[in-house]
RNA sequence: GGCGGGGUGCCGGAGCGGUCGAACGGGGCGGUCUUGAAAACCGUUGGGCGUGCAAGCGCCCCCUGGGUUCGAAUCCCAGCCCCGCCGCCA
C-alpha cells in the first residue's frame, strides 16, 4: 500500500510516480474513495462522541440515545461501504517506482549498467543445457510430465549434487556475511501472500491449497517477510538480514509456450533469497549491497554476466526500484535474467505492519528488500558456460567444497 | 482426530457489566542523590484513525469477527492461535 497521507499532500506527484506503472486510474479511485471515507469517519465520530455517558441514563437521555442509534446504524453502514472501497483501490494502486527507474514497459526497456566477464569463444557449436544434460540422465521433462504435469521435471545424478551445492555454496557466503540462514515454510496464509503484494493483483500465479486455505510460495521472500509482519522492532537491530532456502512453486499463467525447453522456466523451483529489513532511510544503500552481494557470487562462479536496471513499468506492484542479473546463456545467445533484487519500501511494511522504534516520534515503517542469491537457474548458466567439447563441465571450483562432483560429464 | 486449560500494554500479571485504555510488579526513558556507578527516591512510558500549521480535540482497539445490553476487557456464539493429555501417522 502506498503511503495514504503523501498522496493526499501532494496528488500530483504522486499520480505522476505512479502513472509511470500504469495505476493513475486506480489512483484517482482511491483519492475519490477515501474523500468520502473520511467525510463519513468524521460524521460517525461526531455521533459516537453524543452517545457517551457517564452512569446510568435518565429515561429522557435513553430517548436521545436511542434516536442517535438509529442514525448511526445506517451511517455506520454506509461507513463500512466507503472503507470497504477505499481498501480495495488502495491494495492495488501500486508502490511509486524510484525516480531511477527509467521509463518504459518491458524487459526491452530497462537500462544496461554494467557488464563483466567475457562469454566464452568455444570453437565449436555451444549447446544448451538440455543437450549437454541428455546422456547424462540430468533432466527428464518427459517422466516429470507424466507425473506432475508440464514444466515439472526431474533433476538426478551430477546435476542433483550440483545444485545442492550452489545453495550450500550461496548460503555459506551470506552467513559469513551476517546473514541469518533460514529454512521457511512455503505454505502461507492469506495475510502474508497479501503482506508481499502477491494478492490481489498476482493471484493467477499462485498455487493454492483450497482444502486448508493455504498458499504455495512462489518464493521464500513471502515468509521472510512475513516473519515480522505485526511486529515493532527495535531500531538497534535494524538491518535484519535473512537468508532463505526453499522450494517455490509458480504457476506461470501467461507464461504458455515460453522458455518450455529445459528447466530454465518451471513450475518448482529451489532458491536461495536474501531478505532485508532496514531503516527507510537507509534502503538505497542496502539495495546497493544486496546486488553487490548477487554480483560478487555471480563473480566468484565465473558467470559473464550484465547489470540492468528494470523499467518503471515492468516492476511488480511491489517494487519501487530492480536491478536484474541477466547471465550469458550460451545455448540461447542472449543475456537472461538469474536474479533479481528489489527495493520494496515501506509498501510491505506497511501491509504486513512492520515498524520500528524511533525513540522520538511513534513506530515508523521499516523498509523492506530482496533479492536472488542463487537459484537451480545459475546452474543451467554454468552448465552451458563452462561446456567442453567433449560433453564434460568445468564446475567452478569453489563449488567443490560444497559437495560438487570434481567432473561432471566427463568421457574419461 | 478426541478431551481439558488459556489468549489483556515491552514482559509478567490483576480486572463485581458502568467511574478501565486498563491495578500491581518488572523493564525502558527522564530526573534527584553520587567523583562515577549501584541502591534508593520522584516522574514518565501502548497502538491506529480523523481533524488542525501546531498545541490540542474527537473516534477506534484488552486475539479476530459477530451477538446480547442504555452500556462489554468483563456475558453469549463462531473462528484463529498457544499450552497439556490421549489417539493416529511421517
Amino acid at each position: 500500500m502506498i503511503d495514504l497521507k503523501a498522496a493526499r499532500a501532494h496528488p500530483d506527484v504522486v499520480r505522476a510516480a505512479v502513472a509511470r506503472k500504469g495505476g493513475e486510474q486506480l489512483f484517482d479511485e482511491l483519492i475519490r474513495a477515501d474523500e468520502e471515507w473520511r467525510q463519513l469517519q468524521t460524521q460517525v465520530d461526531e455521533l459516537r462522541a453524543r452517545t457517551k455517558l457517564k452512569g446510568k441514563p435518565t429515561p429522557e437521555q435513553l430517548e436521545e440515545l436511542t434516536r442517535i442509534k438509529g442514525e448511526l446504524k445506517s451511517l455506520e453502514d454506509q461507513l463500512d461501504r466507503a472503507e470497504a472501497s477505499m481498501q480495495h483501490f488502495w491494495d492495488r494502486v501500486p508502490n511509486p517506482p524510484d525516480a531511477s527507474a527509467p521509463d518504459g514497459w518491458d524487459e526491452g526497456d530497462a537500462e544496461e549498467i554494467r557488464r563483466w566477464g567475457e562469454p566464452a569463444d568455444f570453437g565449436f557449436e555451444p549447446r544448451d543445457h538440455l543437450d549437454i544434460g541428455a546422456g547424462l540422465g540430468w533432466y527428464d521433462q518427459e517422466r516429470g510430465a507424466n507425473v506432475s504435469g508440464s514444466r515439472f521435471v526431474y533433476r538426478m545424478g551430477d546435476a542433483a549434487l550440483l545444485e545442492l551445492a550452489l545453495y550450500r555454496f550461496a548460503l555459506d557466503r551470506l552467513v559469513a556475511r551476517g546473514f541469518v540462514p533460514v529454512l521457511p515454510p512455503v505454505l502461507v496464509r492469506e495475510k502474508a501472500m497479501y503482506g508481499t503484494g502477491f494478492l490481489p493483483t498476482d493471484d493467477v500465479n499462485l498455487y493454492y491449497i483450497e482444502r486448508d486455505e493455504l498458499y504455495l510460495t512462489g518464493t521464500s521472500e513471502v515468509a521472510l517477510a512475513g516473519l515480522h509482519m505485526e511486529e515493532i522492532l527495535a531500531a538497534d537491530d535494524l538491518p535484519l538480514r535473512y537468508a532463505g532456502y526453499s522450494t517455490c512453486f509458480r504457476r506461470e499463467a501467461g507464461a504458455a509456450g515460453k522458455d518450455t525447453r529445459g528447466i530454465f522456466r518451471v513450475h518448482q523451483f529451489d532458491k536461495v533469497e536474501m531478505f532485508s529489513y532496514t531503516r527507510p532511510e537507509s534502503s538505497r544503500d542496502e539495495h546497493e549491497y544486496l546486488l553487490s552481494v548477487e554480483e560478487e557470487l555471480v563473480q566468484e562462479l565465473g558467470i559473464p554476466y550484465r547489470v540492468v536496471n528494470v523499467a518503471a513499468g515492468d516492476l511488480g506492484p511491489s517494487a519501487a526500484k530492480k536491478y536484474d542479473i541477466e547471465a550469458w546463456f550460451p545455448g540461447q545467445q542472449r543475456y537472461r535474467e538469474i536474479t533479481s533484487t528489489s527495493n520494496t519500501t515501506d509498501y510491505q511494511a506497511r501491509r504486513l505492519k512492520i515498524r520500528f522504534r524511533t525513540g522520538e516520534r511513534g513506530p515508523d515503517l521499516v523498509h523492506t528488500l530482496n533479492g536472488t542469491a542463487i537459484t537451480a537457474r545459475s546452474l543451467v548458466a554454468i552448465i552451458e558456460n563452462f561446456q567442453q567439447e567433449d560433453g564434460s563441465i568445468a564446475v567452478p571450483p569453489v563449488l567443490e567444497r560444497f559437495g560438487a562432483p570434481t567432473r561432471v560429464g566427463a568421457a574419461g
